[in-house]
DNA sequence: TAAAGTAGTTTATTTTATAAACAAAAAAAT
DNA sequence: ATTTTTTTGTTTATAAAATAAACTACTTTA
């Protein structure tokens, strides 16, 4: 009847970030916070579990002497997006 | 840019109850436990809620002896149901 | 060199979701 | 007739999640 939810996916915050990064690239964590309007804490937070269920990369490098994290979305990442839509659409349908 | 989902609907089981009153008339719990597949306890504590949002009426009557729950959407439960998926097309739009 | 800004992480608090336990009556079985 | 099971839920307890607040460490600017 109702498909189940990846409960990794179904939080705005997480959810802003992967529909960030589906049209991107790669995406910087100063970018992240502007584009979801999230608070720094809870970004880190949210990322790092996105990072531990392999839907995104999280790199660390250096831009000059500033840290700098540079995220990307997997191809697990991918698959996973289009099957909580999927998911949802059993919820919505008309 | 990324809307904010109504977190009284952002939940699988409520938006589930949702997405079944909008098809029918009215439910009664025994119908709503079937179609959602969710326990009883967690069923009354979310009906509970959507009831106090104001997005459904909760009846309670006898059928004979045995007491039933009849539950109906409203119309503010339909608008809120509108703009959540809206506000949903935000994150998943391609 | 002191203050303020940048780029984050860690910790704590509040909410939420969910299941487990409970209740009260009816129906069925022995 | 009385024990057991089923129905129809509610209440309570627990586990997980979301979020913000506090903190760290380094850099830039006044």
């Amino acid at each position: 009847m109702f498909s189940e939810l990846d409960p990794l996916l179904h939080s705005a915050l997480r959810l802003a970030v992967m529909s960030v990064l589906l049209g991107v690239e790669s995406a910087d964590f100063v970018f992240l916070r502007e584009q979801t309007g999230a608070t720094a804490g809870n970004l880190s937070v949210q990322l790092d579990k996105l990072a531990k269920a392999g839907y995104i990369t999280v790199e660390k490098c250096f831009r000059g002497k500033m840290p700098r994290t540079v995220c990307r979305m997997t191809a697990t990442g991918r698959d996973a997006f289009a099957a909580y839509v999927a998911a949802l659409e059993t919820y919505i349908r008309k």
